[in-house]
DNA sequence: ACCTGAACACCGTTCAAGT
DNA sequence: ACCTGAACACCGTTCAAGT
């Protein structure tokens, strides 16, 4: 998008960074996480392999890079609602973030301590800070969020790998509730009952009931 | 441990399913979830790397039978506690195999959709029961609760996978607070704040205050 | 039925050599 | 300064061949 044009440069589709993380994202949402390779990205640039090394460190940096571009542009939205909507917002923001481009979930999970994460880190904080939270207790209460949302994360990204593009979702679940049914019923009586739930449940309304969860134990110690 | 002896097996060590779990998990705990590879579990075997093949479908499966057999262990104990306290003991039970095991943070983290996870869940599922959560309810609560320790799994896989045995832990989190504290102010107050409070920090401490937030949420909506 | 181990089809990463 | 592409050091997995 915004290519750092340099003077000098020879080609207008030359190689930069940007040019690599854009290519890079469009593989990732095409084709998901696993067709990501850096022979297949080199092959999309037109390039050798080894030259994307003299512009990303690594594939880690890579993901950490195309990461930190979606969820900088999906945070970028101002919110200056009251603290309590904000936090739902944002939290909504990310979700549908990761529900769109899955990878994104599967490395934040997998890599939390990268500056995506901090910036939702900021965000979460900063409004239960607003929120008129004590001091001593907003420490633990922004990283309970951040942990319940990078454990979202992971199971979108699971979900994702499990059922790809042109998957029947409606199939796939009710596969699922089958198997959840035909559990013992002494040792998974709960599980067993929550099976006929697994069908009709909404992933982004559960989601937001989780933070709602969380937001509203905060609002019951203070 | 508990060696299924078929009839007709020749060798007291011979290779089978239990032998083979248990010998990943030696090699998980004392070398890290990178160092399982099927070359050196077949070399520490004393077998071809095809060999375990024919007693374990692939390396997920792998994981996730070494996974089930640990928290399977975990869960073991039993728990006649008011719910509130059986809850916090199972999650605590879970948050410290973890500790103990990071690569099963890992796992569970990747592989939400096993069988080592729906105990889990029956377990929280069943105390969330006995806490009188409407049944409305039950599934999303439960869900928000094991999406957390998912979350802190993976923190905690990360941690391990960050700071490896031998790593001087307090160095290693002075470091981290040290890189927040040199962030843009105007763009990460709070995370600037909290730097203070990443090194005398207590993990499990912060991961129980989690799930009691939750818990507080769950009984202030009662 | 169970095991062997070479071979296949990949990976990420490095690096001498080029321009 | 930046790019090329062969080569290195691995992976998980398969499978013909053995016992």
């Amino acid at each position: 998008m915004t290519m750092k044009a340099r003077r000098g440069e020879r080609r207008t589709d030359a190689l930069s960074k940007d040019r690599i993380v854009e290519v890079a994202i469009a593989i990732l949402d095409a084709e998901g996480e696993s067709a990501l390779t850096f022979r297949t990205l080199a092959a999309r640039l037109a390039t050798g392999a080894g030259a994307i090394y003299w512009h990303v460190a690594d594939k880690t940096a890579l993901l950490t890079a195309a990461t930190g571009d979606l969820i900088d542009r999906a945070l970028a939205e101002g919110d200056d609602a009251p603290p309590r909507q904000a936090v739902r917002a944002l939290a909504l923001r990310v979700f549908d973030l990761i529900d769109a481009h899955s990878w994104v979930g599967g490395h934040l999970a997998r890599e939390p301590w990268q500056p995506a994460m901090l910036r939702i880190f900021e965000g979460v904080g900063r409004q239960i800070q607003a929120l008129g939270v004590p001091e001593s207790t907003q420490f633990n209460a922004a990283t309970a969020l951040v942990n319940y949302i990078l454990g979202c994360a992971g199971q979108n990204a699971a979900n994702a790998r499990l059922m790809p593009p042109g998957t029947d979702r409606d199939a796939a679940l009710a596969a699922f509730a089958a198997e959840w049914t035909k559990l013992d019923p002494a040792e998974h009586p709960f599980v067993r009952k929550m099976a006929a739930r697994l069908g009709d449940h909404d992933d982004r309304e559960q989601f937001l009931a989780g933070v709602d969860l969380i937001l509203a134990g905060l609002e019951a110690g203070r």
